[in-house]
DNA sequence: AAATTAATCTTGACAATGACAAGATTACGT
DNA sequence: ACGTAATCTTGTCATTGTCAAGATTAATTT
């Protein structure tokens, strides 16, 4: 898995340019963000990522892939911190979850969410988003004892929580919710958790 | 105010390039938009918006700032459609302008809240995001009877109402909310109304 | 092991774009 | 009427996405 950089073969490339792609959305964000800067910094030529993701929207397709990856992974991360909770608990540590991989990632959060559902073909994407939201259903059901697949009431549940810590997140990264840097994280969790409780009731 | 097209001067470019931006960003989302694309909309050269915007960002943040003129009025329509409510009414009402607003225009309202939140200068823009705002605080205001920037526990109320209305609609226009033609206003809003009402209990 | 095929990467080109500079045309104030 | 400022055009350059053709290396077959 080395990469010798003086071989015409790059050896790993497609991770390579996806590891870099993230860095640089990082860094100047989806506006600034061009398949040549993401091709210079790894040191291939403009064309190379071509043959890999075909045109730019493959790319970004395949960040948003990864994003979502990492994204159920905050999640569980949080979950885990506290496994001998109770089920409302748990879906509140998901919603911290959320957050924290927004506001870790704030660029890929919003490429994530900005483009358009996906076809639910067998697309990488599409099965990383519905992970990702079949990891809230089950919070839900857990929580309500219940499909939320067969009983509307608890889809409900689902819409509502999702609608409030997205919508949490989204405006937080903007800046629009308070101090865009100061706030220690034990507040901001605080505040979530309690708006959080009421999507909940 | 009229155009005559033959004529060096255009007489009214800086409103002609809003409207057609706005066309445009409607068409071909932020990410196909070109300031080339608006100019030969209207039929001037590749370069006149310059003299009126500056660069790329002073049109995008015009048209930011006409959609948050509007999207207040979306919300202050809502109300105006049943104004003997009580004032939790009148905030339910004004979730729904809030969706409507994104739904007529999904790319101007992932617009508005994509850019990092204006300096609180004397911007336009900020001055338009800062009306929108104040009508959400006044209406928890009337709904609390005290004001927000007084009473902490009343700006939680404002922060969880407005994320749960700003994710219902960013979620709703991403189609990630359920199927993104068919349903019906009616059921649209009575489902906004339900996650809405659990934001103020 | 040698040859053939496939995959990977480079080079070159083209049109579209944002930004800038310089000039042409018109409006406006004095 | 004159001069100044505002408005718009033309021309240019660097950057970008996309495509085509070729070079290099890996994989497969014989």
């Amino acid at each position: 898995m080395l990469k010798p950089k003086d071989s015409y073969h790059h050896g790993d490339l497609r991770a390579a340019l996806i590891k870099a792609g993230e860095a640089v959305l990082a860094e100047t964000g989806v506006a600034g963000f061009s398949l040549r800067s993401v091709a210079k910094s790894v040191g291939v030529s403009h064309s190379a990522p071509a043959h890999h993701f075909g045109d730019a929207k493959g790319l970004l397709d395949a960040l948003a892939t990864e994003g979502f990856r990492r994204f159920l992974a905050a999640m569980q991360s949080r979950q885990a911190a506290e496994p001998n909770k109770d089920a409302r608990q748990q879906l509140l540590a998901s919603g911290l979850g959320y957050l924290d991989f927004a506001i870790s990632s704030p660029a890929l959060f919003r490429l994530m969410f900005s483009t358009d559902k996906p076809e639910p073909k067998t697309s990488e994407l599409a099965e990383a988003a519905k992970a990702a939201f079949m990891h809230l259903a089950d919070g839900v059901a857990r929580l309500r004892g219940v499909s939320p697949f067969e009983e509307p009431a608890a889809m409900t549940d689902v819409m509502a929580i999702w609608s409030t810590v997205h919508g949490f997140a989204d405006l937080y990264i903007a800046g629009r919710l308070g101090p865009p840097e100061g706030k220690p994280v034990a507040d901001r969790d605080a505040l979530l958790r309690e708006i959080l409780d009421r999507a909940m009731p």
